[in-house]
DNA sequence: GTCATATGCATAGTCTGCCTAGGTAAAGCC
DNA sequence: GGCTTTACCTAGGCAGACTATGCATATGAC
């Protein structure tokens, strides 16, 4: 087991968090971070890389914005075949979740 | 995402069952695919290789035996260490699990 | 008898995907 | 000027699950 994250799970985080609002990488990993209290940390070696994919998959759409600090930012937008997957990844992770935790409560 | 499995959690599921009792690597394989109604299944060029690693890492002990089928079979046994070690990793999938679930119930 | 199926173990090679470690650069503060 | 924070990116490595394959034995169907 890693110490950040659940290994597959990345991409559904980034939709997940992209479902709620356009945002900038950077702005995604400290979403992640804060909502989840901090349990939750996507390095950026992970990160980028995972926008790079889900990009490249046509779940997102990226455009270069200014950020509210100035910066310049690529701000990502997630499309209906990205929501759509979004969909599929939750249901599949809940299935799993849950299939896990019926191992796990075997006595 | 992956079909049939969250990668990570393939030593604690196993180590899981053996918790309960020891068990031959085909039968682990059946019972958690038992136990999770056929939704964790377990291939078998996942299954021996991490019953491999955990051998090595001292977490189950391994002895030759006849199956009830009368063919050869591998029993493995959990150790303490191996116990301690599932604590762990039950402890931290379960921060994990939470920790998603909270990023995807957020609207 | 033999053929299929289920049981049982194992490895080689591949691929996915996260991590470590590095680099670039601008804004704000001291 | 130097430090911290924000913001992006890539190269290289490594862990771990999958596909494909091989071997062998017991049982039941035919």
């Amino acid at each position: 087991m890693r110490d950040e994250l659940l290994p597959g799970t990345l991409d559904m985080l980034i939709l997940k968090a992209l479902s709620l609002a356009p945002m900038h990488g950077y702005a995604i990993a400290q979403h992640l971070r804060q909502v989840s209290q901090e349990v939750l940390r996507i390095e950026e070696g992970s990160l980028y890389p995972a926008l790079q994919r889900v990009l490249a998959k046509g779940w997102v759409k990226a455009e270069w914005r200014e950020s509210p600090t100035k910066r310049r930012a690529r701000y990502y937008t997630i499309t209906a075949a990205g929501r759509k997957q979004l969909g599929q990844e939750v249901a599949s992770f809940g299935r799993m979740a849950q299939a896990i935790q019926r191992v796990l409560r075997q006595t």
